[in-house]
DNA sequence: TGTTTATTGTTCATGCTTGAACTATCATGT
DNA sequence: ACATGATAGTTCAAGCATGAACAATAAACA
């Protein structure tokens, strides 16, 4: 009766979930020194690279996509607005919501993040034939939707 | 001399890696969640799975497993502690070092923890099967392994 | 031995994220 | 029109993680 026989370690999920997390956070934190630079944090990076894919999105449903309270957007925005990155416009109908949307130079900015971006992952993942990396997307966007409509 | 055409998201790699950092991202918050009535937050629950595979461990082995700053462990480690999780004994050799290992009821805990965890990831990753969660794992390690040494 | 350098763990100030309470605005239904 | 409830954004206190500076100890080497 050793317990052993049924740790998670032996099970493919679980071992291999390990694996995805320390990648993952492994990444963030690579990530978070090559943007340095630019003065920018992953964070900062996901709102624009949201903002520039979904223009005139309000902060409630950028916070949805970003998968993070409300309240960390008002905390992330006044930031990138006083950088000129980005502008805060009322919406006439609606005057609760705030539409979002770039500047040109958060656009520029943007542009210059995701080379840095780009150029980590083509780093990490250089062994990843696109197949299997076409693969990985697919489980990954499963594992989000699974967990999507809770 | 339309931009779009370069833009990352046309990228496999890029594509893809957007969604693990989106799934990871969710199961993080959803495990958070399911650990609450242990009292237990992720990044406790990564404490005690290694301490149980390594028992004897120093803090800042633990802090390098963790990809998490030496301090980090230091604020981590009395609340654990005082709930009689897990034990720190100096090395006898070495006077620096603080050799850790589980208690019993840390042990236990640790058990019910990757219950939750198990069941969490059989639901999320149901549809993937053993050879694609393998696959998955093996392109992870090799993530991780390309940010090592670095 | 004595001096210099490295390493372990801690402390502390800073910044990020969260969740709950709050205000303002809109929507619904009578 | 009016009451009720829902929604958008903000504020605030609390908890975490980080990195730099520090004390204690060990290792390297003259």
């Amino acid at each position: 009766m050793n317990n052993k026989q049924e740790l998670p370690w032996d099970n493919p999920r679980f071992r291999n979930w390990v694996a995805v997390a320390r990648a993952c956070h492994s990444v963030e934190r690579a990530l978070a020194g090559a943007l340095a630079p630019l003065d920018l944090k992953p964070a900062q990076l996901d709102v624009l690279m949201n903002l520039y894919r979904h223009p005139g999105m309000s902060q409630h449903d950028l916070a949805r996509k970003l998968l993070v309270g409300r309240s960390n957007i008002t905390m992330l925005l006044p930031q990138l607005e006083n950088r000129d990155l980005l502008r805060r416009e009322s919406d006439g109908k609606d005057k609760r919501v705030l539409r979002l949307s770039l500047t040109p130079s958060g656009e520029a900015l943007l542009m210059d993040a995701l080379k840095v971006y780009m150029g980590l992952l083509d780093k990490v993942m250089e062994q990843s034939t696109p197949a299997e990396c076409d693969l990985l997307g697919e489980q990954m966007r499963r594992v989000a939707e699974a967990l999507k409509v809770e």
